[in-house]
DNA sequence: AATATTAGTGTAAATTAAACACTAAAGATA
DNA sequence: TATCTTTAGTGTTTAATTTACACTAATATT
């Protein structure tokens, strides 16, 4: 089966970090991916990753494939999971520890290079075509894990703009988990979390009643009892 | 500061597999560790752990490790977190993926050579001295992510053996999370989970009146709504 | 001035969680 | 064999949380 494995007593898989990096943008929810330009899988989307190099760490690895593929200030990072199948990889035994990340729409430098054949872009999460390796399952796990540190935790933050409208916050979380909340509860529960205060501030712009800005307290990952 | 640092385009970093393995016994929540043999760190305490091998996955180099320590059929076994400081192995460049197991205390057989140098043991949580490498980081985020598990998923089942009683059961929470809870407000909201039923048996033996003897519906990991 | 659009606000009902104390069944003992 | 000790088993009341639900306010547009 594996016809040339050898008598090795120890030898090191290769070790790559992932990062899924959401977004919102227009009303969805989006990761931003590459197209590959060589194979595996050439021209396929793919998570933006690396391979370790010698005494780098993980998260610094998955910082340097966010901040060459996205350019950009990351608002959120952890650790999601490390994969590693035999088979993930068809050039060897390959594991990859998988990062997950937040980014405001507005801190997101898209290709400086658009033309790239490497060329980034945002795909909706709900129209996701094959992806190279094991790819969508990560995004699957990323999403999960997203949907439940916002349950518990104010990550949020890191999706929104330093100020914004409660209607902006609540439209966050009902384009996230996938439905709609009442305005009046959502208010008061998340109001009631201490996260956020208002501003002096006011929107104004649109074709309607203005609306209250507000900021988050902190701008550092907490965690709390409990959202929805 | 690296003196040796080479010039190589890519050199993996070593990859272990660690793993925390629960279980209570004489009313302690405990882990099994070895003494260490060898340098670094030689005499310390420390997390059971292999070396990967070639084409192994991480689950199955965890089982390894976990078998040939405790020689144990496990109950639960779930990826915790990979850990990959540059310095948590004098050795060089070393990431971990860890593992949680739970381990039903009637199914541990230790050391079938307990003077072993590497004798594992069984060390309560609470006591816990200094341990090699990064071990007592990946036992407090070990401990952290088993209270999670529990409030909402079955996994307590892998603690416990086939047949067992509701204060046992209660018990068993208890000890975990380090506090009491109110036994009628316990058995009524465990039992409206569904997760276990009653069944003819009775444990009998104790100076006091007998108990009913419960069993899990399934002893497979599921995921349910809330717990405490 | 009238219309369209989104912001902003409170209360009542239902559900869930928390507090709390006695009776029952067995073994041990006098 | 009666009494004592020990743990099993069982409901109700109150408090807290969550859910359901509809109108007025402020601005831009016509």
């Amino acid at each position: 089966m594996f016809a040339h494995m050898k008598k090795i007593i120890y030898e090191s898989p290769y070790v790559t970090a992932d990062t899924v990096i959401f977004t919102i943008h227009e009303d969805a929810l989006k990761v931003l991916l590459i197209k590959r330009a060589n194979p595996p899988f050439a021209g396929s989307p793919a998570l933006p990753g690396v391979f370790l190099q010698k005494n780098e760490g993980t998260r610094e690895a998955a910082l340097r494939a966010l901040k060459s593929k996205a350019g950009v200030k990351v608002g959120y990072l952890e650790q999601l999971y490390t994969f590693d199948s035999k088979y993930r990889d068809p050039r060897g035994h390959t594991i990859s520890i998988t990062y997950f990340a937040l980014v405001p729409e507005n801190a997101l430098k898209i290709s400086p290079n658009a033309a790239d054949a490497q060329s980034p872009g945002l795909y909706e999460i709900n129209k996701l075509l094959r992806l190279a390796f094991d790819h969508e399952d990560i995004i699957e796990l990323a999403l999960t894990r997203l949907r439940a540190k916002l349950e518990y935790t104010n990550a949020i933050y890191a999706l929104l703009p330093k100020y914004f409208t409660l209607s902006e916050l609540q439209n966050a979380y009902e384009i996230i988990f996938g439905r709609k909340l009442d305005k009046r509860n959502f208010r008061k529960k998340f109001l009631s979390l201490g996260l956020i205060c208002p501003t002096r501030k006011i929107l104004k712009g649109a074709r309607s009643r203005p609306a209250r800005l507000f900021e988050f307290k902190s701008r550092k990952p907490e965690s709390l009892k409990k959202f929805f």
